[in-house]
DNA sequence: ATTGTCGCGCAACTGAGTTGCAAAATCTAT
DNA sequence: ATAGATTTTGCAACTCAGTTGCGCGACAAT
């Protein structure tokens, strides 16, 4: 993993230093999107916040991750899936809010709808944006209850 | 239109106050949406920062107005079409940014897309924003470049 | 007139994000 | 491996959006 990092860093001319290191391979290991805060908190209170919006937005910048909006106004960044090997991109994927547990996540295989704009108006570029209940919390709700000595839990 | 307006703050049950009043009046002159800079800037410097806030507020939670998630983390503030006479309703229709003259739009007659969630995810609420150039600056753009004088103008 | 409710404005605060600058780390070429 | 150039980091200080607490004034009901 920590080659892999290296190699991207290097292959966007970046230098290789212990901050981006570690952000970077928090995304490759995390599925889903982070948010500043998240970063800052998993990374264990080791870099300045300043170090992590500089690194953030390099990553930005050089197409490594992406920012998805959310509808209370915070932003998250994901890893651009094809991104870290090529250029830019424009994404085409949809992202999905989980409302029970929070996550952020991309649906790399829902594409874009089509949209049939009024006349005269041109478009660049579609964000879509789904909240809803995510697979796992899906199954984690339809899983059976056990009721044991009174308690009931689910599995 | 101050008799419109005293009338959908008392069928709201709010009280009827000058603030209220004029941003209410400017969300109903103005097609497009508005951030809260907008509406501090417009108002005339008259109310508190935090009366404007409040009153945005008040506005969301009476489904007079709605929020509109933007990718550049801002939010703005459009009107609730068919909700000034009636209770909240779930928006159905698309946001559209200029990337231009910055405006804001709802699309009322553009319909959110059906997206097939892979299997596991549920829906509840999908949000579209689309960037690109609205009908007003695309037709500025294709109307004919006047000469005078040394002058290049854009009618 | 008295009480209660509601909205407003002020002041003070919080928290996210930015900027300038000096020190530290990284890279490049020898 | 090292020196020098370049890039990145961390600190401090700042800005700006948004929030909270509180007292005052307007209005309504009694």
């Amino acid at each position: 993993m920590a080659i892999e990092v290296d190699d991207i860093l290097r292959r966007n001319s970046l230098s290789v230093t212990d901050s981006r290191k570690k952000i970077l391979s928090l995304f490759l290991s995390i599925h889903g999107a982070l948010a500043h805060g998240d970063i800052e908190r998993k990374a264990g209170e080791k870099f300045d916040r300043v170090t992590v919006y500089r690194t953030l937005q390099t990553f930005v910048e050089k197409g490594i991750i992406h920012t998805i909006p959310t509808t209370d106004n915070s932003v998250r960044y994901a890893l651009c899936k094809d991104n870290c090997t090529e250029g830019h991109h424009h994404d085409n994927h949809i992202h999905f809010i989980c409302m029970q547990c929070g996550s952020t996540l991309c649906l790399e295989e829902v594409l874009v709808p089509e949209v049939r704009l009024p006349k005269g108006f041109t478009s660049s570029e579609i964000e879509v944006v789904i909240k809803g209940i995510c697979k796992e919390c899906n199954n984690k709700k339809n899983s059976p209850i056990v009721e044991t000595a009174g308690l009931r839990l689910r599995l």
